[in-house]
DNA sequence: CACCATTCCATGCGTGTGCATTGAATGCAA
DNA sequence: TTGCATTCAATGCACACGCATGGAATGGTG
């Protein structure tokens, strides 16, 4: 059973749409300002951060990284260009491809990235029911 | 049975939240785009809108449709300013309070209201889906 | 080879947002 | 009454976003 529920109504839809705005809020709310206040971060930054721990092959080009994402190519980009500034994160060149560029952790990037993890995860639990304030 | 599944665990939680952050990226995206090509308006202005529309009493005041939307006060208070300079927007005063403002629909207000609801409903239905692109 | 469409990433620009503050109006208490 | 905390809506500010564009590199075609 998928989140969306297949066969809802038109109305149905709407409401679900109006949940899922509210939840989105909330949650990414409260996320930007724990992570910000925690481990200096944005949300943007910690959902970069995260896909380059799972995929740590140390191959990870901005565009594979975009498709991945819920950000457009630029915000992408200058979330990248954000975290490099703070020394999370490497750019660097492929030999393949001289368009491309390979977005690297650095060590603190990756210290900084599991140790956001589970404030994440707290805020996630915390904030996703809608009845919670 | 809610669109949240009530029992899951840490990993099924990140994973839902992905799922919610995707959806709501192109869901917004989408609407704003059609909502702004076939009527002039955004998303934020069309669920304030949508609120007015219902709730046609007339006696609307900025607080408490702060309350029921997932905007910040200032950014409803933009909202309203860009609907008022469109013309499909009033704000009154209210004699009760007069720190409080009432906001009404206009005319063309209602009038565009109405037309893009259909226009939300359909964009709803077809991109709600995270397969379809 | 020369040419051109395509792909990749960065960036200028306009816009919408949240935070913090402002100023007005209110209500309560001394 | 005066004084002060509170509530309401608007606004200055910084910032992240998407769109559109730009320059560089690539791949294919004649």
């Amino acid at each position: 059973m998928p989140t969306s529920a297949r066969s809802a109504s038109r109305a149905e839809l709407v409401g679900e749409w109006r949940e899922l705005l509210e939840r989105h809020a909330k949650v990414s709310c409260a996320l930007e300002k724990s992570l910000n206040a925690e481990h200096g971060i944005g949300l943007s930054e910690f959902e970069v951060l995260d896909r380059l721990v799972d995929a740590a092959k140390g191959e990870n080009r901005m565009s594979d990284l975009a498709a991945d994402i819920y950000l457009s190519q630029s915000a992408l980009s200058r979330a990248v260009a954000r975290l490099e500034d703070d020394g999370l994160v490497r750019r660097a060149m492929c030999d393949n491809d001289r368009r491309a560029i390979f977005v690297c952790l650095t060590d603190k990037g990756r210290e900084v990235a599991e140790r956001a993890r589970p404030t994440h995860r707290e805020i996630l639990g915390r904030t996703w029911d809608v009845a919670a304030d």
